[in-house]
DNA sequence: ATGGTGGGATCCCCA
């Protein structure tokens, strides 16, 4: 079973480069984060690809998805108990695997209220991971999670050391949920170098490589056990009108 | 310290 998160960095500006996806890599599932769209507004000509579509979008800002060739079941919007004016998660049940999209917060400076609320989103996802792994399932927790894990997932550590998406408070809100016992799919598969998921529009980012691993695969013990391989598609990122985001995949052996 | 690139909105915000 192949599982593909990608932030697309409007759904809408990025819909050639999704249908030349789908039909190029035929995931089973693709999750999708920055729509910056409603759900009116979602683009279900994806439909016409032969994937059923749970999108909880908004206007503007923010949105994700779901795209499954199975039937899509027990669809939940938003992290349960944490109120949330952003449309930042959704999760469902597909083809035997719990998935789940994610995008969260970015932070924008350390210790701004947007940096606060990053901080609330990761503890009310940590709560709810705990819960998902109560239920003895495999799952797969894709997304934008906004944080390098550590330094070995940053072109250049000095330039980025305690900036937002690489200081210690974010790095030990993902690592909670790690330890709480799900796997950094990308992480765990990966000898050598770490692959970067994303590159800077400015700058000319990609063209130097500059760029974080930002986007991951969290795998509870179950999925973990099954994990096959691990890509990140990042001549995504190098075709004309790219997201700043390169496509990230995980197999599961059955 | 400034401004750089891109998307979507609106006369600027967020990344």
């Amino acid at each position: 079973m192949k599982i593909v998160t990608w932030n697309v960095n409007s759904v809408r500006a990025r819909l050639p480069h999704v249908e030349d996806f789908l039909k190029d890599h035929q995931p089973d599932v693709l999750l999708l984060q920055e729509l910056k769209c409603e759900k009116y507004a979602f683009p279900l000509s994806l439909e016409e690809f032969g994937y059923n579509c749970a999108v909880f979008g908004q206007k503007t800002y923010n949105g994700v998805a779901i795209l499954s060739k199975y039937p899509i079941e027990d669809v939940q919007m938003g992290i349960p108990n944490f109120e949330d004016g952003s449309s930042r998660y959704i999760e469902a049940f597909t083809n035997g695997v719990r998935v789940a999209s994610v995008y969260v917060p970015n932070g924008q400076e350390i210790d701004s209220a947007a940096y606060m609320y990053k901080l609330n989103f990761f503890q009310a996802l940590y709560n709810h991971a705990q819960y998902l792994l109560t239920l003895d399932e495999q799952i797969v927790i894709g997304g934008d999670f906004n944080v390098a894990p550590t330094d070995d997932d940053v072109y250049n550590p000095v330039l980025w050391k305690n900036q937002v998406l690489c200081s210690t408070r974010e790095r030990e809100a993902f690592r909670k949920i790690v330890y709480a016992g799900f796997t950094d799919a990308i992480a765990q598969s990966t000898q050598g170098p770490m692959p970067y998921t994303w590159w800077n529009y400015r700058q000319g980012a990609f063209a130097k490589d500059g760029g974080l691993r930002i986007d991951h695969l969290l795998l509870s013990p179950q999925a973990a056990d099954s994990l096959n391989t691990t890509t990140v598609h990042r001549y995504m990122r190098g075709l004309e009108k790219a997201s700043d985001h390169a496509p990230v995949e995980v197999t599961l052996k059955n």
